[in-house]
DNA sequence: GTCTATAACTTGATAGAC
DNA sequence: GTCTATCAAGTTATAGAC
């Protein structure tokens, strides 16, 4: 009794349940445990999947964990972005909101749980390449959003701002932030430093129009 | 024949040379693999000691773990703070060379390594308290130490600015630039970030006496 | 304090029937 | 595509002689 089982993948879409299940499974255990941590056979046991289905579609579990950075790219808009776009349009709102978004995690689960793409650029970036590029274009992609907003931000910001490397820094803010949260379990730090950059930023909207100097005193 | 061994642990200093050769290359892998990837074995190979020896030090891998930490904090003066120190006396410039300090780290290993701390903060935060606490200790001395010099610029801030929050978004900027940097094996997310920070900094010395709106415009 | 040998178990991955 | 059974190697940790 040979199911007619989905098998075409129109890009990145799964339409093979099994492998869904199994990347989404993998997702979360990697979240939680880290990619060291999590055995197959845990996988394998909460999927409620066996083996052989695994490795028929993962060579290897380091593939696995590849199919889940590639669903992290796929998540960054409707689970990080939109939800903040929709409720605003300001731009500089936007950044801010986002970085509140991962306030809100750190607060539900008693800062147990933060970024995952922080998680494996640490544990991952030196064994191996794949995954430290499906890391860094997880990176990118959430970088360059924030991006899109400080330009949409257009003549608010000083013209000397730039606006890139300002991006750089927000995504390094959230990072630290929320390493320091979890290793003191305790949201201070990462509000401490979430304060301290809407102060730069709401000091770079001020002075707008010059450089610094201009109103030195 | 029984060596009379060196024993008694006046504090923290371990007068055991098998002890301290086990603290020392576990440190290294740990650092260089992480905890979960690094094989009981492979320490042992590496410091030439047998298993026997290190379980009648370390009853668990975790022990040993946490004694790494320990060092780790005896390391904060001598490997991180004082060679910048002994530099200059500049309590901003002190704040800005620990981060150059950092950054030389990334450039020496071409990106690959950062800090041991923050890795170990989001690999363990979970799984032990006890590491979680070390870990927490660890930031907290490098944070103290970074306070300690924006208290000691006095005026040169403004009163009205958080210096404890300001010390917390130093590290932050550190921890989060050098996760980008070692994702992206480039430099330059930690030196935008660093950047960034400076300009920052730069704008709250030049505007020390008050606050923002006083030149708004 | 250090040695060797090994227990007790888990790991990622495979084979081959269906 | 999924199933069961299993492999070979690796893991942390222990036992007991010296």
């Amino acid at each position: 009794m040979t199911k007619v089982n989905q098998s075409r993948d129109s890009g990145t879409t799964q339409r093979s349940l099994t492998k869904q299940r199994l990347v989404e499974t993998a997702r979360e255990l990697f979240y939680q445990n880290g990619y060291e941590a999590t055995g197959i056979k845990q996988i394998l046991a909460k999927a409620g999947v066996n083996s052989g289905s695994l490795y028929y579609f993962f060579p290897t579990k380091e593939d696995l964990l590849l199919a889940v950075l590639e669903r992290y790219k796929e998540l960054l808009w409707p689970m990080v972005l939109d939800p903040v776009f929709d409720r605003t349009g300001d731009p500089i709102e936007q950044v801010f909101g986002v970085l509140e978004g991962y306030r809100k995690m750190l607060l539900a689960t008693y800062c147990r749980q933060g970024c995952p793409i922080g998680n494996l650029a640490l544990e991952m970036s030196e064994k191996s390449d794949a995954v430290r590029k499906a890391v860094a274009e997880n990176f990118e992609g959430w970088r360059v959003a924030i991006r899109q907003c400080l330009m949409d931000a257009g003549d608010r910001l000083p013209a000397d701002v730039d606006r890139d490397r300002l991006a750089t820094l927000i995504l390094t803010t959230m990072e630290g932030g929320v390493m320091q949260a979890r290793a003191h379990r305790n949201l201070e730090p990462y509000e401490a430093s979430v304060a301290m950059l809407r102060d730069y930023v709401d000091r770079l909207l001020l002075h707008k129009s010059g450089g610094v100097s201009e109103c030195a005193g």
